[in-house]
DNA sequence: CATTATTTACAAGTCAAGCTCATTTTGCGA
DNA sequence: TCGCAAAATGAGCTTGACTTGTAAATAATG
């Protein structure tokens, strides 16, 4: 673990602190954690915390964009083999619920995120990588013409992560409500909406097999004898 | 306003620290309020305010409730006269999305909460009364048959406030994108995954029983041997 | 290697803000 | 007018983020 060259020791350091940051904000909050914690825990004097964060909003910073990037990678991965777009956003919904419902904690402050009048007004700047993953599927979604064109795309998305985000808070407080079905309804709405197509065809085909298959079967029941 | 009876004047006492604590929160978040501001401006000493609520997170909550009080008496008289599900619907969302734009701030105070870890758990009792107008609506619409009775009440509310309180996030960043859409949207999104379709659909439901009926009796005829 | 310069680390100290408490003021009944 | 309890006060206390003067470690230079 010994570093050699100056900027990794420092590297090392920050890491440190980030750490040790991590623990103390997810342990107890924003307010909640102590810089002469965070910086003991890192085993470091407290001022050396500030030569690498300037304050510490900053260090919640830099710790909630770590969590939203790999959130990101994350839900690439998630979505990555899945072709039709219902089947992707299906696949995104899973896995962004899970997190949510999982580290509630740490979205929470993202979210919150220290609002200080007029500090750091832009705060939720870690979530647009996070957000483009829907928007990339959307997109294409559009060009393959498997949604409809009337479509507004930013209402679709906020449909999309807004109920998710309240159903992981129902969830979390009512532990006996389950999160797969959450998935399956928020995708069939948004199916219902938005899919071209919604439903109609393929349930048509289904029961006009199904009405043959019925006759067939009637008939050879008509033919059968009675006893 | 002079009042005359100690009781009066101390309930007088406890409304002006009220209203200056409103003030300097809404003005400078939970943070950036300072106890001494709200005191001066409340025309009282720091100790006095310590004798009407307990800490600073007192006072916020017991501000945060008041709001909540007041949307809530707002929304059922915007939905007083609306008698169709989705016509009252509409008008609670329209009603909400203005409420989340305009005092947004407000809003994310309530959810922020002051989560020093450990601290008034619940702090989301005032939304009870809130979101209660949506689900007696929500009730009445199922017990009238308006709605499908396969829909799960708190999915529906979920989706309901969820994507409100995104898309009031994304009309306050971009000034360009209108509300009325997003009402219009939402409620257009509500009624196709949960409405009972006026004119054809009750009879294409129906049929659609029967069939899945059919196809159990068929399929069990199938496997019963030939005599 | 010795010396100087620079970067990194430290911890005692400052400051601001929430909260306490000993003391004073107020208002009401006798 | 007196007594006394309720109400109010504001000078401190405490805590915790942040500063800063000083020292140690490391690099540069001759």
């Amino acid at each position: 673990m010994t570093a050699v060259t100056r900027r990794e020791r420092v590297e090392q350091k920050e890491r440190a602190i980030l750490e040790a940051a991590a623990h103390a904000f997810v342990e107890s909050g924003y307010d909640g954690a102590r810089m002469a914690d965070i910086a003991k825990r890192a085993g470091v004097a407290e001022g050396t915390v500030y030569l690498y964060f300037k304050t510490k909003t900053d260090l919640m910073r830099a710790f909630v964009a770590d969590f939203w990037g790999d959130l990101t990678q994350r839900a690439e991965q998630a979505v990555a083999d899945k072709g039709e777009t219902f089947e992707a956003l299906a696949a995104l919904a899973a896995m962004h619920l899970q997190n949510l419902i999982e580290r509630f904690d740490v979205v929470e402050l993202t979210q919150s995120g220290r609002v200080r009048r007029g500090d750091t007004p832009g705060n939720r700047e870690f979530m647009k990588a996070y957000v483009a993953v829907f928007d990339r599927i959307w997109r294409r979604g559009m060009d393959r013409g498997e949604l409809i064109d009337t479509a507004i795309h930013w209402q679709a998305r906020d449909i999309f992560f807004g109920s998710l985000e309240y159903a992981a808070r129902t969830i979390r407080l009512h532990s006996d409500r389950t999160q797969g079905s959450v998935v399956d309804n928020l995708i069939e709405t948004l199916k219902q909406r938005y899919a071209v197509l919604p439903d109609q065809k393929p349930s048509t085909q289904k029961s006009e097999r199904l009405l043959q298959r019925l006759e067939a079967a009637v008939t050879r029941l008509e033919k059968t004898p009675n006893r």
